[in-house]
RNA sequence: GUGGCCGUAGCUCAACAGGUAGAGCACCGGAUUGUGACUCCGGAGGUAGCGGGUUCAAGACCCGUCGGCCACCCCA
């Protein structure tokens, strides 16, 4: 093998591939299409500065998994590792924030992580975001929205919806506290990682997969305690319009989220299927992050969807992976032939555009282009020899005769092309 | 960054107390001159990830390195 390959983390996604991922994005663009989600494109590079102040400068992501380089001016530019960031950057410098706003973007995003399963350094993202509505009705929105597309992919039943408020900057300080102190008490009973974590983020300790430190915790002081009452009731208000519209989840108390701009609302969708990375889709509200990137206070909520591990779970659903097989195969021999079949096909592709017709190429014997034909999958193979070209005609081959009738072909004039194949093809 | 497992033809995998590599699929060609599929025959394709060591001899053993997978961590 040569020793250019692709970059570690960052892979190829294959033509047998493609069309589930084809079909993910279609089915994900039409659900948020039907709720009134407009999409923006956004550039895969910012500044470096525009990640630091939105994600955190202490979380894991800015600390060691930015993509972060140079450019010629000497300026700090990072590979955008999450979308939001650069979706409220950009909602504030094109003034899209005077209204209520439904936005959505895809495409891909890097982290510098070790790969494994439903991980890659080069992943790939939905994004939907709603800026500028306050009350837990847009909340709810977005959550059932999410259920939407789960269903029309088929999924909904792999997904497990899972809640949690963490109230507002002040309250997570105040609780952060008593966390921290409650811990200090026990360090020597926490695991090697989460005595790292009281020091550089207590929060995450409670999202542990140690038994053991998950069993101290359960003496713990509880977030849901610190909730000031606008969170609180909000929170219940989200509970209350999710159950009026059958949307099963669970409250998870201890469900805190990486990034430092979320805060009230955040959840994330979770399924069993994936292995260790099960998280699905994750979001919360984030309605400090606005104002704190230099626009005027603007509430916000939004979430993102892996779409790798999506097509996972598509996959291992057993979604449809081969490429559309060909429709029509042109089989030509010899060089009038060619040049003849050439013309007439690029003509039917004006009539019949929705077809699916592969030229043969590359010359070889009459029996090795009926074989590629064969193999092309095509249903018809339209075909040209010397008969066909001095009597102005053309083969109409079908392939795929159903049991007994024998491979039916017929030989017409060129102008009974159109006809006679749409014919053939009839189902 | 840490750990476990793995690295033989395009793909999936074999073999053998350590004695210089094989199958299936895929690919190419042929089975009387322009007709695929099934069958039969033939062919091409690997300096065994890379480097070093042990040995008369290593794909097999040892070390290193790179890569893959899975898990930790992190998160979508």
């Amino acid at each position: 093998m040569s020793e250019i390959t692709a970059i570690r983390g960052m892979n190829d996604i294959l033509p047998s591939e493609t069309a589930c991922w084809q079909f993910l994005e279609r089915t994900v663009a039409a659900v948020l299409s039907s709720y009134g989600y407009d999409e923006i494109r956004l550039p895969l590079v910012e500044k470096t500065a525009l990640f630091k102040r939105s994600i955190g400068e202490v979380t894991d992501i800015v600390e060691k998994e930015m993509y972060t380089f140079d450019d010629r001016n000497g300026d700090s530019m990072t590979l955008r590792p999450e979308g939001t960031a650069g979706c409220v950057r950009a909602a504030i410098q094109q003034g899209l924030l005077n209204t209520p706003q439904r936005l959505w973007y895809t495409g891909p995003m890097f982290r510098y992580e070790r790969p494994q399963k439903g991980r890659q350094r080069q992943f790939h993202q939905t994004g939907v975001e709603a800026f500028g509505v306050a009350t837990p009705d847009m909340d709810a929105e977005l959550i059932l929205l999410c259920a939407q597309i789960w269903r029309q992919l088929g999924l909904l039943d792999s997904m497990e919806l899972q809640l949690n408020s963490i109230g507002s900057a002040e309250a997570r300080r105040a609780y952060r506290e008593a966390l921290v102190d409650f811990l200090q008490a026990r360090v020597e009973q926490l695991d090697e990682d989460s005595q790292r974590r009281l020091h550089s983020n207590p929060l995450r300790i409670l999202d542990s997969k140690n038994s053991q430190t998950q069993s101290v915790l359960d003496d713990g002081p509880s977030l849901e305690d610190f909730l000031d009452e606008e969170a609180s009731a909000d929170f219940a208000r989200l509970c209350e319009l999710l159950q009026a519209a059958g949307i099963q989840y669970v409250v998870n108390r201890r469900l805190v989220r990486g990034l430092d701009y979320y805060n009230k609302t955040v959840f994330e969708w979770v399924t069993r299927e994936l292995g260790a990375q099960g998280t699905v889709c994750a979001g919360g509200r984030y309605d400090g992050l606005v104002g704190q990137l230099g626009g005027k206070a603007t509430p916000a909520i939004g979430c993102a969807m892996g779409m790798e591990r999506l097509v996972l779970l598509l996959l291992e659903h057993g979604q449809a992976t081969a490429p559309p097989a060909a429709d029509v195969y042109v089989v030509a021999a010899g060089d009038a032939a060619q040049g003849i079949a050439l013309a007439a096909t690029q003509a039917l592709r004006c009539q019949q555009p929705q077809l699916r017709i592969v030229q043969h190429t590359g010359g070889g014997s009459f029996k090795s282009q009926m074989k590629k034909a064969d193999k092309s999958g095509a249903r018809v193979a339209l075909i040209w020899g010397e008969d066909e070209v001095a009597a102005e005609s053309v083969t109409v081959k079908s392939l795929r005769a159903q049991n007994g009738e024998r491979a039916a072909q017929v030989t017409v004039a060129l102008r009974e092309l159109e006809t006679t194949l749409c014919a053939a093809l009839a189902p």
